[in-house]
DNA sequence: GGCGGACTTGACACCGTGTCAAGCGTTTCC
DNA sequence: GGAAACGCTTGACACGGTGTCAAGTCCGCC
């Protein structure tokens, strides 16, 4: 099934695709585009990817496994109290989103014409809310979910901090650095959902 | 100007475009679209607009007139202290998301590929980040901004939180109701950007 | 009466997506 | 060795939506 080389002409595609939307914020990336960057003729791309909305949803695929976006999400899965879950969810998927963003943006782009892809986006959001549902459970578990707010409340307000948007405002347009987003929202999110240690038994005023 | 009756031709075409925008979420809304429920000429939409992203863009202010955007936000200009300036402002722009969303969608979806539309939105957005700044002006010279956050950072983030992919993430994706959104959105931003009340002469433990 | 402005009608160019059909060069298998 | 199968190329075309153009119609109004 490859083409001869080592690299099928499929994921040549892909990487050609990831590429150009990499590349330029702003362009249009059209398949003629993908074709030319890949190396091949614009029917080939049809025929591995019919639509284009297949070929944006496999190419965000294609990044998840390269990037091995599991492994990074590991740590916060292995946290052994809640707050530490929360903040190394937060560290994961916040530095995992200038990663697959290029391609988030166009799938979202297309989401409001092409059903399709606006599936695929919608699966994409959902695995990552559980992830912030599995957060806030944790959290829970620990006794340290504010009580201002029930369980499935407190994961709407994390899934909606830790969304694409949220940090293209912050990164992209207010032009924060990388870490600095990713410090604020851990305190953003631990002032909304963190209610404070319960200090056990000798009460003695502390600062953190 | 105006064709005969009260209403000039553009006018109806604004108010057909706000109504078709409003009707469907996920309509395409084309020229023709806009044209036939005007009862006018697709030609005679393009004789005022002369692209898609002018009718849009006119089609926001039209709202803004119509709805008095100013008048919606005189409360919190007029608020004594900063904390009631941040919660009126955020009950002010927060209720009047919903009245501008349709619209906002469509500009935004627009702003990928056309400049126009991309400078018309990102005004809009300044401007509401002014009203951000102020309100962060306004908790500083009460000396309840917190220490954590520099000025132009708190108000960077409140105007994230108060980013209309925000409300819709939750309003919209989450089912939250209005009124919840509002109430959560203002517990957030005073936990994120508002230290507690330095309490005075008297040192009393006070739950509020 | 005739002028000018607002609108209509119908045609057309352009661009990007998606489809189709024929052809070409390798590989594979009998 | 020959034929079928496969992966890809080439070039054409339909479609839908935007934006343009030119001619024509219906007004009110000086």
């Amino acid at each position: 099934m490859p083409r001869s080389k080592d690299e099928s002409t499929r994921t040549l595609i892909l990487k050609a695709c990831r590429r150009l939307l990499e590349a330029g914020p702003g362009q249009a990336v059209r398949m003629s585009d993908v074709a030319k960057a890949a190396g091949v003729s614009r029917q080939a791309v049809y025929l591995h990817f019919p639509k284009r909305a297949d070929l944006l949803v496999e190419t965000a695929r294609h990044i998840d496994a390269e990037e091995d976006v599991d492994a990074r999400l590991a740590p916060s899965r292995a946290a052994k109290d809640g707050l530490s879950r929360l903040d190394l969810y937060i560290e994961a998927w916040g530095n995992y989103i200038p990663v697959v963003m290029p391609t988030a943006r166009a799938l979202i782009a297309m989401s409001d014409t092409d059903e399709d892809a606006r599936a695929a986006w919608d699966n994409r959001m959902a695995a990552m809310r559980h992830g912030c549902e599995a957060a806030v459970r944790a959290l829970k578990n620990d006794g340290r979910l504010t009580p201002e707010l029930e369980a499935d409340r407190a994961t709407d307000l994390l899934w909606s901090l830790l969304s694409v948007d949220h940090w293209d405002n912050l990164v992209g347009r207010c032009g924060w650095s990388q870490p600095d987003y990713i410090a604020q929202i851990q305190r953003l999110a631990r002032a909304a959902l963190v209610k404070p240690a319960p200090q056990a038994r000798t009460p003695r005023i502390t600062s953190l």
